[in-house]
DNA sequence: GCGACAG
DNA sequence: ATCTTGTCGC
């Protein structure tokens, strides 16, 4: 893994490209609940330096797996706060050419709008991928909200500075910590409320996204022996969607 | 210098 | 995320 990078300049540059990507995506949620049948979680766990990834294809009427993918590869990029998806969009993108089924959502152990730009990991993916997108996760980077009662199943909007909904802090069940839900790509901030709360929540995290946690962590080091590396990084990713150049 | 920090 | 033992509370 590369250190030190990217430097202050770099950091300015992604986070102005995620602030112009942010402002054209509003007028495309415009995908509904009813036509949405499968998704695909994905999770991402790390270990000497690899980062292996699972993919759960979930029936979401039916609420069970019907395919599981897995994929390893090297650690390119550190973890910074606000620029996740340098680091985790990479290998999701690779384990997500590796789904040769098609499915209607995507979802992702990150966030999407509640985000200082506006455009999370959760985002990044469906857009990158072309596909509608969503988050949840246990804590967030960015958001305004009052945490729904312990002792009451229920929720509450999460706001950015502007009053505007950019995602649920949702208590699956009593005494249970909550989630927080953003919508990533083509997706209304209510209507990723629904789908996840049309998920089955055996933890605190719905079930795909925790089959896709377990399996992300199964066989770890006999999996980093098998495979080999594939030289790429984020450089060999490009977004349909960008324009601009990168510093240095 | 120290704490905070989506995963 | 990961390194890690026992322990306290909902």
């Amino acid at each position: 893994m590369r250190k030190r990078w990217p430097d202050e300049k770099g950091r300015r540059f992604y986070k102005d490209l995620q602030k112009r990507l942010s402002e054209k995506l509003h007028h495309l949620d415009n995908v509904e609940l009813r036509n949405i049948n499968t998704l695909l979680a994905i999770d991402v766990s790390y270990k000497e330096g690899h980062a292996m990834v699972c993919g759960v294809l979930w029936d979401v009427g039916k609420a069970c797996p019907f395919a599981i993918y897995r994929y390893i590869e090297p650690v390119y990029f550190p973890y910074i706060s606000g620029l996740f998806f340098i680091r985790e969009l990479p290998p999701i993108v690779r384990l997500a050419k590796k789904v040769a089924i098609d499915y209607d959502v995507l979802l992702l152990n990150a966030v999407g709008a509640a985000h200082p730009e506006g455009i999370g990991l959760a985002t990044h993916a469906g857009l990158y991928l072309e596909k509608p997108s969503f988050g949840i996760t246990e804590r967030i980077p960015y958001g305004f909200y009052e945490m729904p009662e312990k002792r009451e199943k229920a929720w509450r909007k999460i706001l950015d500075s502007n009053g505007n909904t950019i995602g649920y802090v949702i208590r699956s069940q009593k005494y249970v910590k909550p989630v927080f839900v953003t919508p990533g790509y083509r997706l209304k901030p209510e209507t990723a409320l629904s789908l996840a709360m049309s998920l089955p929540f055996n933890a605190r995290l719905p079930e795909p996204l925790r089959l896709a946690d377990r399996c992300s962590k199964k066989d770890f080091k006999k999996e980093v022996k098998i495979r080999g590396c594939e030289n790429e990084t984020i450089h060999s990713i490009k977004y349909p969607a960008m324009t601009g150049k990168q510093p240095g």
